[in-house]
DNA sequence: ATACTGATGGCCT
DNA sequence: GGCCATCAGTATA
């Protein structure tokens, strides 16, 4: 009765990062602070694999950085990137196969107003319609890095229906391997962090 | 509306 | 020293 909810499964991360990717779309991340919940829907990711992904932080090997990316299925993956800005992945695979979604962008479902104080802006859309800003919003940065989405109080995924229409691209911001359309959005959600990308 | 650019700092070679 | 899985400006149309 007041089992996990219906929260994702170890079994749901798991799997091919392209289809861990797509079908995260729609489901809801929540930040628990202080008893405060602070909900969004996911409506834009990108997948990234190991070593026959260039594009990937794994292509590599394994570094003191990277290391989450290694493990099991299921845990947050943060890391900070332009001196500025964390950025939120789930890791996929199993343990061993290197692998990652990066949430990219969220629709905010409640504990907006706690949000817009993190962000420091009134506009509903600018909140959470970006990598960066999504991590701001909901106050997550490197001491949440390794957290297991599966088990975690803090920080977690409850099940939800994926959207009927999701639309590809390649990857943001990354020169290498355009060919792998490896982003997915929402269709017509006014969220995702680039239109006609 | 699109295009470019500076800020910023940790990580890797 | 160079490279970023970015953001907030500024400029131009």
């Amino acid at each position: 009765m007041s089992s996990p909810q219906n929260r994702l499964a170890r079994s749901f991360f798991e799997r091919y990062t392209p289809d861990v990717a797509r079908d995260l779309l729609g489901k809801l991340i929540v930040r628990r602070i202080d008893g405060v919940s602070l909900v969004g829907r996911i409506v834009e990711t990108e997948a990234y694999r190991g070593f026959r992904d260039p594009a990937s932080h794994a292509f590599k090997g394994k570094t003191s950085r990277n290391s989450v990316m290694f493990s099991r299925g299921g845990l947050a993956y943060v890391y900070f990137i332009y001196g500025s800005s964390f950025c939120l992945n789930a890791t996929s695979e199993q343990e061993g196969k290197p692998g990652a979604v990066l949430i990219r962008a969220l629709e905010p479902l409640s504990g907006i107003e706690e949000m817009m104080k993190n962000r420091g802006v009134e506009d509903a859309q600018e909140l959470t319609n970006g990598p960066g800003k999504l991590t701001r919003a909901l106050m997550i940065d490197s001491t949440l890095n390794g957290e297991d989405l599966v088990t975690s109080k803090r920080l977690y995924i409850l099940n939800q229906q994926t959207p009927l229409s999701v639309g590809t691209s390649a990857r943001i911001g990354v020169s290498k391997a355009k060919e792998r359309h490896w982003r997915f959005y929402v269709q017509g959600n006014s969220f995702v962090s680039k239109r006609n990308a």
